[in-house]
DNA sequence: CACGCCCGTTCACACATTCCGAACGCTTAT
DNA sequence: ATAAGCGTTCGGAATGTGTGAACGGGCGTG
């Protein structure tokens, strides 16, 4: 399952799975956390005055928070990825033009990662930055359109070596848990150049998303819209619509890059 | 000088140096790592297959790069900040107003973090993302606009516990290295209202900036314009036009915040 | 074509370090 | 007044980290 290869560093993975509690609960005490990782007070005291002490926690009375340290590692992380500062300017105009949500999305180490995200004028009221799909957000591949549409665009020794490393959880009953319902769906979006996301990810959420790739063929990221079923119509024109225009976009930031 | 408080966690310690080293060389290899911080290859190469486990680097070949994972988290830490999306807005009307840079800082731990970061329009053909206060970079308080605005509004105490802790290092030769002379220039920010930075992070670039406090006078933030000293005019005119834009839209949002 | 260099990887060993649990002081609620 | 909860401190024990030497692969060089 998590074969490290090597030998893993228990001490730094307890320290990351501390931070990892923090996040998760948006702020925790000492004791919660020592109760939750079900490790001794003392030893939790020491990992968080260390991380503290390095920036990555900050301690606000008596609970720790995350820390803004991330920030100069994550900016980094992003913006040494050629395709950012292009992409970024798509996502919003692709946002304003369907007053839907548009994001960017790119794998790392077989995980989704969001890089941008905007959501367009007209559909702001509702909820302002709280999509799942906001920037800096992580997913699984097979479960968002973004995702799906990468994995099709992958030589099938990669999409396995993902599948066998990550699974497929399932997080709503949509989603799709099966490998060979994986293959089949892998093969639609292959014929049509699009990927959907139904209510795979979230219940009441559906996205439409393509990928992008390199002159040789391998994939570098992708584009998806979305929102609430009530905005995004279920019907075949509009659906065709939405990935004509996501198709324009990366044929316009495919031929400004090469 | 880095006085852990209790007992710091050595080997968490070891991992955050090799993250570090990786963000300042821009990509390292494993030998290089094992070089530069004088630890033996075998040890490195554990920390690094944890990392790399873990998300927080990537592999690409022989060379290790910081990963994507330090972006939920990030994000997380920004948007935790209620100031932020309120204040990103006012980032962005800033940099159109003046056709320079403006940015949003917060202080957390005694340092600066820049949480949001626009140029203007007219401006962006020359340094399109490169510039020292992009969003994410961290300084020293003392050494730009906005920390000094924020020292300026703190009890004299903190201002003291933050020398202490991260001192007062010179990057050009007009950065403020003497105690005595900041608290002298912190008065003068005080008068005045706001704090410039004439060239003391780095030579050729100027700006103003002015913090923003909560009701009872905690400090929360600052916002400040800057850019390369030909495009950021030296006289007082100018200078006083822009303290009185930045007070403007301060007020303004702290109006709306409470 | 073969040699040697440099890279990452593996392994067994020794000792430094982490981890633990119990005891302490403090604040808050009962 | 008392007790329960919190974070903190400390000594001791064993685990797990750090080390260095040896291995194997890839690449450029002689």
């Amino acid at each position: 399952m998590t074969d490290d290869g090597p030998r893993p560093v228990k001490t730094t993975k307890a320290s990351i799975a501390l931070v990892r509690a923090v996040h998760d609960s948006d702020g925790a005490t000492l004791s919660e956390l020592a109760d939750r990782l079900e490790m001794a007070k003392s030893t939790v005291h020491n990992h968080l005055h260390t991380l503290v002490d390095e920036g990555f926690l900050v301690r606000d009375g008596d609970t720790y928070h995350i820390g803004l340290q991330f920030l100069p590692f994550s900016e980094h992380a992003r913006t040494r990825n050629p395709l950012y500062a292009p992409a970024r300017r798509r996502v919003y105009a692709l946002a304003e033009q369907t007053g839907n949500e548009a994001d960017f999305i790119v794998e790392e180490n077989g995980r989704a990662y969001s890089l941008e995200y905007a959501i367009g004028e007209s559909s702001r009221g509702g909820l302002p930055e709280s999509s799942p799909f906001r920037a800096g957000n992580r997913f699984h591949m097979h479960n968002c359109a973004s995702g799906k549409a990468m994995l099709a665009s992958m030589p099938e020794s990669r999409v396995r070596e993902i599948v066998d490393r990550w699974g497929l959880p399932g997080t709503t009953e949509h989603t799709i848990t099966a490998e060979s319902a994986l293959f089949d769906e892998l093969e639609t979006i292959r014929d049509r150049g699009y990927a959907t996301n139904d209510e795979e990810l979230i219940d009441g959420y559906r996205s439409i998303g393509a990928s992008v790739t390199s002159p040789d063929g391998d994939v570098i990221g992708a584009f998806s819209i979305g929102g609430p079923t009530y905005r995004m119509a279920v019907d075949e024109a509009t659906t065709e619509e939405i990935a004509q225009l996501l198709s324009e976009e990366i044929d316009a930031l495919e031929a400004g890059l090469f």
